[in-house]
DNA sequence: CATATATTTCGTTAATTGGCGAATTAAAGG
DNA sequence: CCTTTAATTCGCCAATTAACGAAATATATG
């Protein structure tokens, strides 16, 4: 039950099921991540863990960045799980809407997504000067 | 994607998907899960709406009391659903433990465990005299 | 080895959730 | 109608969670 419970806590959060979706077919670096959802790196961070430990996720770090996919082979639990939530957001608006911004995403420069998120947080409106610490 | 995070989140809770697998195969009153979660009635009864709001469960009240049961006919969504929580805890240890405690509770009167929850909440260990108000 | 940088961890805060008991509602039955 | 009673709603509190920014970590590069 404690397994199936860390499923089931790992998929009542919105933001997650999206990071989800978002990984059907493909890796994403979490700054892709980070940029699909517009949240702060710190929080998209947390709900990775989440994830990872709920074991609808894998990962593979690669220099500084962290790539994370849905498991490639994996127990039949979570494979359903996954195909669950896939099935059911088949023809979701949000999926649709996060299908078309990450497709832009994928087309950008990766060191430029972290360079953007780097120099000023998602939020705010001015970016940091070189003498700034 | 509002509809499935309401089933998701539904099912985030243990005592939820306890219900569930609970009502597998039956109908039952409310005062049987009470008996079965050891909860207060209102603590039931707000896990049981969530489970309503999420179309988990249907209901038919009968008199005084209401059964509630897993829906007979539903969108393949919400099959899909609980096919997958009943096939993850197929095996489960809680479950089976709940299964054994069920087949007490269904031999009892469902009028004497009413009585016994009306008499004195699930916690206390006094009960309550005729002129108490 | 020092610096730059992508990500994570930590600490805090605000919002949400699960729990209870008291009060309320709705249906039966005297 | 008045009482009884099964269930729900309400108001409250404690625990959990999602969010952020600051600090720490880990890796690449000068």
């Amino acid at each position: 039950m404690h397994d199936f419970m860390n499923i089931t806590k790992a998929l009542s959060d919105q933001n997650r099921v999206r990071v989800l979706l978002a990984l059907k077919g493909r890796e994403l670096c979490v700054c892709q991540i980070i940029e699909l959802l517009g949240l702060a790196p710190s929080t998209v961070s947390k709900h990775m863990f989440i994830l990872k430990n709920a074991r609808l996720v894998e990962w593979r770090k690669e220099g500084l960045w962290m790539h994370y996919r849905l498991p490639y082979k994996s127990a039949p639990e979570i494979r359903k799980a996954i195909e669950w939530v896939c099935a059911s957001l088949e023809t979701d608006e949000t999926a649709k809407k996060d299908g078309a911004q990450l497709k832009k995403i994928l087309k950008m420069n990766v060191e430029d997504i972290c360079k953007r998120q780097n120099g000023r947080a998602c939020c705010k409106t001015q970016g940091r000067t070189n003498n700034e610490r």
